[in-house]
DNA sequence: ATCTCATCCAAACGATTGTTCGACACGCGT
DNA sequence: ACGCGTGTCGAACAATCGTTTGGATGAGAT
């Protein structure tokens, strides 16, 4: 798996433990690893080869592979999680506690594409969340249970910006956007950028973001 | 890999081609067991004891595993595309060249998503071909830039058929009910029947693309 | 100085991987 | 009967996998 992607320099802070470097080395180069090519594809001695450091330090800082998988899942996912949830909240103050369909569904589809922003730095955690939604463990999948919880919290808005239309057909379109977020993978823009000759740019994430609220509050406002 | 899927009725009794048999029982069952597992998680000697067959079948009759993988691959994509090319064909003749937007959209996702129905016998070949595009590989990621020309007359009818629109703005919307249709997934099925507490059926296909049409076509309409 | 503890390292472990090999069985045309 | 080709089979191949091991290292506390 040769990878040519600069190495991130900023390494976590505030941890418990003093002198860990190396666990952040490998979490680093696990999350890149992982995003560009999958988790079956990476082996723990690319990963520390990646990182610099020794074999035994995956199942040394970890325990296991699955259990460096799953710590990287948790971390990005409850970020994510945590900025949708605020953005919610101050739709929510904003509105009155009663936000209209689009700053719910801008709450949702906002946060995971400002970080596949190709500037920012977070593109990586976005495509290794992305990715993690199929081809997860059993264990992740698990964890993707209680992310429903997460989602319940949009459905319950989006239920009250539209009471005049039956429940299953709110939570039919929360799929239908889901899936216009979860499509947005580096292999997708690629191919839509040859289809459309290079007319699309996804180098914008603001204007992806506007594009993608027009079209799915239409899909809403039926 | 522990699978307690009911075998398939087809090709298994006594075929008049006794010779021939085992090239199709491997291929049906490594579609189903990489439908489910993905393909990564599924060894050759997984495929060989699910179809029943010895271990060098595999190799005898496809060369390797990733040959194996892409003629399922090929196979599948190409009956999708022609389904796909047929329905949008039949839009051309039905309305004179200029086929309207939902009759596009219709072309685009009626197909996967009646592969889908839980009733037909096709649900397996749908999802291998929806994992396909996250876990291929690399041969398979090029076998994808073929459909780019496939796609391309999706977009030249919508083009047309909306010529007031910008075309870069029709290639997004393109991307995003592609979005809409890749996220079929067993799994995001599973999320969203959980999420709406049993609300969501998906074993009626002809309404789901009902459902999946009006959202799109609200969505282009802008 | 000695003990302690966390960390790092090279080496090896057993298991599983995809693939290959040689032998054997059968049908079929000559 | 023979040879030939196709197909199947058990066995083994080398490679890679995730994980474990025992010892070296070095800083901090006693």
């Amino acid at each position: 798996m040769n990878t040519a992607i600069p190495l991130d320099p900023e390494a976590e802070a505030d941890d418990p433990e003093v002198h860990a470097a190396t666990k952040a080395l490998v979490f680093n180069a696990a999350e890149r690893l992982f995003a560009v090519h999958g988790f079956q594809k990476v082996s723990v001695r690319d990963i520390t080869a990646e990182a610099g450091v020794n074999l035994a330090s995956v199942n040394y800082h970890f325990g296991s592979k699955d259990a460096l998988l799953l710590e990287i899942f948790r971390r990005r996912s409850t970020e994510l999680n945590r900025a949708r949830a605020r953005m919610l909240h101050e739709a929510h103050d904003r509105h009155g506690g009663k936000p209209p369909v689009r700053a719910i569904l801008e709450a949702l589809i906002a946060p995971p594409v400002r970080w596949s922003d190709p500037r920012g730095d977070r593109r990586i955690s976005a495509q290794f969340l992305i990715r993690s939604r199929g081809e997860g463990t059993d264990e992740m999948r698990e964890a993707l249970r209680s992310d429903v919880s997460h989602l319940r919290r949009f459905a319950d808005a989006l239920l009250i910006a539209r009471p005049d239309l039956p429940p299953e057909e709110i939570y039919w379109r929360i799929h239908f956007v889901l899936g216009m977020i979860h499509n947005n993978r580096f292999a997708e823009f690629d191919r839509l950028h040859t289809l459309s000759e290079g007319l699309t740019r996804e180098d914008d994430a603001a204007a992806l973001i506007e594009r993608m609220l027009d079209f799915a509050e239409a899909g809403f406002a039926l």
